[in-house]
DNA sequence: CATGAATGAGGTTTCATTCAT
DNA sequence: TATGAATGAAACCTCATTCAT
């Protein structure tokens, strides 16, 4: 028997981040990919079902590793919470650029393909809910839902600005982000509802 | 106004919105559009030199008409603008589906093309930074940049969850929005600089 | 606008017959088609559907053609009549051999894919029917249709065997396989039933 | 008989006839046929040279079988021994539905390859010209050819009917089957040379 | 002998763009 | 201008076969 040889799988994944970022995923084509990861074409079709379920996967792995790091997540004030889970989401991108990219434009392909990997991106949502929840009190699921688009939005964007910068200045536009999303829900905790 | 009165280039554009949202930018074929459009095939490349420059038109008549709505605004409190430039950008998009949707999903390839339209666009944002900096009384463009990176991901953001609700609620969302935006850029000012 | 040109159809169902004949449906490829109609690739899908869709025109074409021969055969003595489609199924084929060696391989992707022309097919089934029914005074359908496999089963064999003969001697085999084919189904009309 | 003994080749040639049957032979893929053979790819290429071969095989094994029950038959009545081994041929084709399917539709690879198997092939049509010979007192090659072919060819037909009916039927078939071709035979016997 | 992961050539189909009318 | 038939390059994916273990 021929033995799976090293980590073809990881190296497919790991090369259509690349592809991906530099070429759209609608400009990816899957032949390069396969030889960006050192692997004939045919291989790529061992390992995903075609091109859709590596970016499935890419995402899945994403958010199920997210969700893990979040659940770390522990403080008592929700308000913490909060701040630690948009750090955390942003700091899992921005030390990922070719991720960061694709995340930025094709991560609406993974949310309407409803894969298995969706699961692990609820989970992480949900987490996001409790903490509001409590830091709001109020138990408005759309009001949630709401504001924590605004508040990932916000994140995203920075996320965007980032990676335009060098990785030096980085740093500078976390706490920034950070200030002002914090802003943003503070006034919400002290107004209360709607 | 005149209708009908063989406006193809107009009527392209509308179809081309229309399929855009629907398709993707990718997804929609050219003939699709011209038969949304009632003309024929050939007679999209007499208005347009193919199939991204449509997207550019598209783009740049709504930057070019933010850009007048935007250059209307003459409060003389800096606050006061910039929550206007927010509800205006917000507004202008929400009343028009389909180009909310491609704006959401396609608008980097805009900005990626460095097209004609690009320049509405960037008188945009210097009224944004013209009233940021008169805001903050600070004169640092990367901040700006950033700030205004930020506010728009919201906004962006607040948009996306609007479309996806009755349109009955989009005014709800626009008002949580702005609450948020506007704490958020408030303790910009409050706070000085970074 | 760019008038067809010719009959681009027709060349393409006329390239399409040889190269199934020569290479097996499977194997034959698309593009040979187009380029042995000097037609481009891309133009077999405007007037087909797919590769399997030509297979369908060819026989579609074909049984229509017979139908309406058949439909003319008009004597009043049915075992004359049984003779007459007989030979004219044979005749029909015999002229066209790409289309014989088309029919004898790949004959019953046809009616397994129950196409738009396999009406035509029926129709003509039905016009064997009805000369048998009278022949043998029995309206057992399924005795017909046996023997009417049976026949034809003859038929199609004698047209294979003429294929590799030299044109020459496709009358004798003609010939011989009406003799053979009228002794059998007479056997059936004096016999009786089963 | 011995069986589970590991007899690899004879469980990949019965899986074969089945994949077969159902796929089609050019839609059958190595890989199915080996895991309904409950064997590795790679052993399948191990006992045959390549898909063609286990085709081969296939009726080369049927070829052979058959030559040596045809060589069993012997009456000294001609057409009795015609009459047997067209029973004889139906017989074993209708008792392994599988084989008969492939037959029907890819007997003709089997020939066009003159493989191995033809050999086993050519002395079974042998022995049905021996009986042709005496019975029609010619010894025609060619009208042997061509009757034999016609005879087959109903026979053919016959089992393709019979396949798509209940087991039970499968016995009035032959019998029609018989009844029409030996009536078909004796028009020559009466009749002399064509 | 046995395995099954790996290969990569090749076929079907799509679609942006052109161009003869 | 306007048309829409024609083009043909290119991409996804399949699968017979090989070969390292």
């Amino acid at each position: 028997m021929r033995r799976k040889e090293g980590d073809k799988g990881g190296d497919i994944l790991r090369a259509a981040v690349k592809v991906f970022a530099r070429d759209g995923f609608d400009g990816a084509k899957v032949t390069t990919i396969a030889s960006e990861a050192k692997v004939a074409t045919g291989s790529v079709y061992l390992y995903f079902a075609g091109k859709d379920d590596i970016l499935d996967a890419l995402f899945r792995e994403f958010w199920e590793n997210l969700r893990t790091a979040l659940s770390r997540i522990e403080s008592p004030d929700p308000m913490d919470r909060i701040q630690c889970q948009l750090a955390l989401f942003y700091d899992r991108l921005v030390a990922d650029r070719f991720l960061s990219v694709v995340y930025l434009r094709d991560h609406h392909r993974f949310l309407a393909r409803a894969s298995s990997g969706i699961e692990a991106y609820h989970s992480s949502l949900e987490m996001g809910e409790k903490a509001f929840v409590e830091a709001c009190k109020t138990s408005d699921h759309e009001q949630f839902a709401l504001s924590h688009a605004i508040l990932f939005g916000g994140v995203r964007s920075a996320l965007e600005y980032a990676l335009e910068k060098p990785e030096s200045e980085s740093n500078c536009v976390r706490e920034h982000m950070l200030k002002m999303a914090m802003a943003s829900i503070r006034v919400l905790v002290e107004g209360g509802g709607r």
